[in-house]
DNA sequence: TTTCTGCACACTGCATACAATTTGTTCGAT
DNA sequence: ATCGAACAAATTGTATGCAGTGTGCAGAAA
């Protein structure tokens, strides 16, 4: 989901084999967040996560620093930063907030998209759909996640964009945690359409207002499975 | 305006005393970026800005990074961190951004405010009314902020508000620039009163379309004097 | 005189060493 | 036996030193 778009600040990071080492570090420890492979709430000792990474501290520490304005870590003064855990009633937050952004970049969008854009936005939604027919989740998401970002960056704000990208990985952590829960793929993938069919006619209004109902359902259902993983088992 | 909020990252650091030295670096370049005394582009070295605020690199370069994240530095691979300039058209997007936002905090603000909220915001917009009349503009942008702030935060969602003080502190800065500009005090007291009376009979779609639109005229009016200033003279 | 190339300097990026603060433990006192 | 205080181990915060990389200047060739 970053490989190939940014890393998560906005700022565009094409090829990271060049980017940095602290960058690389904040990458890879952004990827294990979100896959829950480093456990929420877990004492990240630095020097251990150094060994590990296979980078010193220094490096590291400024990693911390980025993650920690994404969200994804919450440092404290003389404490270990502790991996944010994912409360189910942040997670409703969070996606409020998401479905709030991503309606004024589809309002925006809307009025100032290209043909090109939409163009692609058109092909997306092919093959999303071919995707959806052929049960693929995975390509699926990836698809997913392209058409959203396609939406805001169409809305050719840049600030917008960047709070856009610093909430997703959040909610792209808690749609990790969740996965394969997804059950109203029918639904979303009909959502998309209308969305895109208020794109192409440019209506502000029903572009966003219908992402908007769009982000929020999404978020509820994701609520739903988190509410209910969490009273059944505490899953592993 | 974050001497007793809160650090503009969102969390919050009220006593700012033992907060960490890169905190504190990061809190000094903030005001003096925002306040204009770093001027924008130019090349801040390491060693210099250390020595200047007597701290060494590695906080000062730890703070760079929060304020990278911030979007008011911008951080180039082996090459001096730039201070963002302030880009004319970057301001009125920052500021389409704001009323997205602002808009979403004031529908739910309209649903979830307290009584005690809403009578916070009802002696704010008195005093704000007083400084009006008598003419006080540094009061008249604390009493500002403090409303805007505490719509943000009747809102209660975490992300939307962190968000809102990233965004919050660039264009604090734009209009440190425009300083002593805004003629239309009158039109935005006013609309503060409408805003303040949407709330208060709980109506979600008018107290947004307000604020959004309170949010966008400032925006626009900034722009204004920016381009003005721009194109008669550099300002030094 | 102009341009291209090479060298030297300066600055950033990273690692390591040192200082300060916190936490866990043990010993003593009640 | 339990609570408290002081000490010790560990861990975070900060400083400095070293290496890689980009920049600017100078000199030589056209």
């Amino acid at each position: 989901m970053q490989k190939q778009s940014d890393n998560g600040t906005g700022r565009k990071t094409l090829k990271l084999k060049r980017a940095g080492l602290h960058e690389r570090a904040a990458a890879r420890m952004r990827t294990m967040i979100i896959r829950g492979e480093l456990a929420p709430g877990s004492p990240t000792q630095e020097t251990r996560l150094s060994t590990a990474l296979g980078v010193s501290r220094t490096p590291l520490r400024e990693a911390m620093k980025l993650l920690a304005a994404e969200g994804l870590v919450e440092l404290r003064p003389n404490r270990s930063p502790r991996i944010t855990d994912i409360e189910t009633d942040q997670v409703s937050e969070l996606f409020e907030a998401l479905a709030g952004i991503e309606r004024l970049a589809a309002e925006l969008a809307a009025q100032r998209a290209t043909e090109r854009e939409l163009q692609r936005l058109r092909l997306l939604q092919t093959r999303m759909e071919a995707f959806h027919r052929d049960g693929l989740l995975d390509d699926y998401f990836v698809i997913n996640g392209e058409i959203h970002g396609l939406i805001v960056k169409a809305a050719r704000n840049a600030p917008l964009r960047e709070a856009h990208e610093t909430l997703l990985a959040r909610a792209e952590r808690a749609r990790y945690l969740a996965l394969g829960a997804e059950r109203r793929w029918s639904n979303s993938v009909e959502e998309h359409a209308a969305i895109l069919a208020a794109l192409e006619i440019r209506d502000s209004d029903a572009a966003g207002r219908l992402l908007s109902a769009h982000v929020q359902r999404t978020g509820t259902a994701l609520w739903e499975v988190l509410a209910k993983t969490k009273s059944s088992g505490p899953a592993a």
